[in-house]
DNA sequence: AGATATAGACAGACCTGTCTATATAGTAAA
DNA sequence: TTTACTATATAGACAGGTCTGTCTATATCT
């Protein structure tokens, strides 16, 4: 099917984006890892841009279904949110985790009008809101800014994590989490 | 001077890394635009990874003195801590601020193999001593717990701020860093 | 027969690092 | 002051490799 093949390229374009960084991978690098010709992959995807932001894309999707099966939606007061910075946290301490993908690319691509850079914020900042969704209906004080302190929290652990695997700043995150949604709660 | 000839080929390559990326500067843009020949960046430098290596040891020295110009040694209690994550905060809002280096080539050169992320991690590593060095004078109950969160909030700070400018996560960071400082209090 | 995938060459650009040959500056000796 | 020597910087070509994206010609499968 012409949509197993269009999955297939994304997957192992993804695993070397993620591995090996994306500019250190190259188009021919991707070809060869996935078994097929060059203009097979041209054919389903128009330039290395697009696969970069469906790579973007993808990321986004598997880690909102990761946090969604995880966490309960009629938990009362902080419990949800607090489920919720466990299940991305968890979702960090996944042995196959190598990062954020859109910090990664907003850092491989530096410049504010770059259109990876953009796709890469946007992800950054849906994130944030879904946390702040759940700030919102936890009943704190101040919700959006609770959720940004908490997505601090988060992509520096990410970061710290990626950068060295077992730093314990999973674990510590999780609990400075807790004491800022304990601080925050009115 | 020899060294005043050396010291402008590393300035003219680190603008060009913080802004546009490591990978993304080639020798010869670095060549050109600091108005030389490339034989005598070779002459002072044995290739670009020595170049990328001092880049991460000046930015490291430029933050350390940045901070310990602005943190008293004197004061008392969580005083000067505080105070230190403000001056972290300061720098990070900074509008010349294009990121922490260490963090930005160690996403560029993700595997931990690697000598320039190796050199990466132990510049991270250093900026989480020196806070846990002024957490244990503080007298908190775990220093090093304490220490590793707020490099957290630090961490993801910068990258926010890196990712879009105005964010408002400086000063929301840094009211956590105080909650959490606070609490860890004996 | 028609659609799809293949291998492999190719263009044009960029990458790092080395080479040669020339020019410029500063200093020491006459 | 003038000449000669030395160190340093210059421009630019070059090798050998990589990059993205396109092309053609062949093979496979329904």
């Amino acid at each position: 099917m012409a949509t197993a093949m269009r999955d297939h390229i994304l997957n192992v374009a993804s695993e070397l984006f993620a591995t090996r960084g994306i500019n250190a991978t190259g188009v021919d690098t991707i070809v060869s890892s996935a078994g097929i010709a060059k203009m097979t992959l041209y054919k389903y995807f128009k330039s290395k841009e697009q696969l970069i932001v469906e790579y973007l894309q993808q990321h986004d999707d598997l880690l909102r279904k990761g946090l969604f099966d995880k966490v309960g939606t009629e938990k009362s007061g902080t419990a949800q949110l607090k489920e919720l910075v466990g299940a991305v946290m968890e979702w960090i301490s996944d042995s196959e985790f190598k990062g954020f993908a859109f910090i990664n690319a907003s850092i491989e691509f530096p410049q504010s009008e770059n259109p990876v850079h953009r796709v890469s914020l946007e992800f950054a900042q849906a994130l944030r809101s879904t946390i702040a969704g759940s700030a919102k209906q936890s009943g704190v004080k101040k919700p959006d800014i609770l959720a940004l302190q908490l997505s601090l929290l988060i992509e520096g652990a990410a970061m710290a994590e990626q950068m060295q695997r077992g730093s314990g700043a999973i674990e510590h995150a999780r609990e400075a989490a807790n004491t800022l949604i304990n601080a925050a709660i009115v």
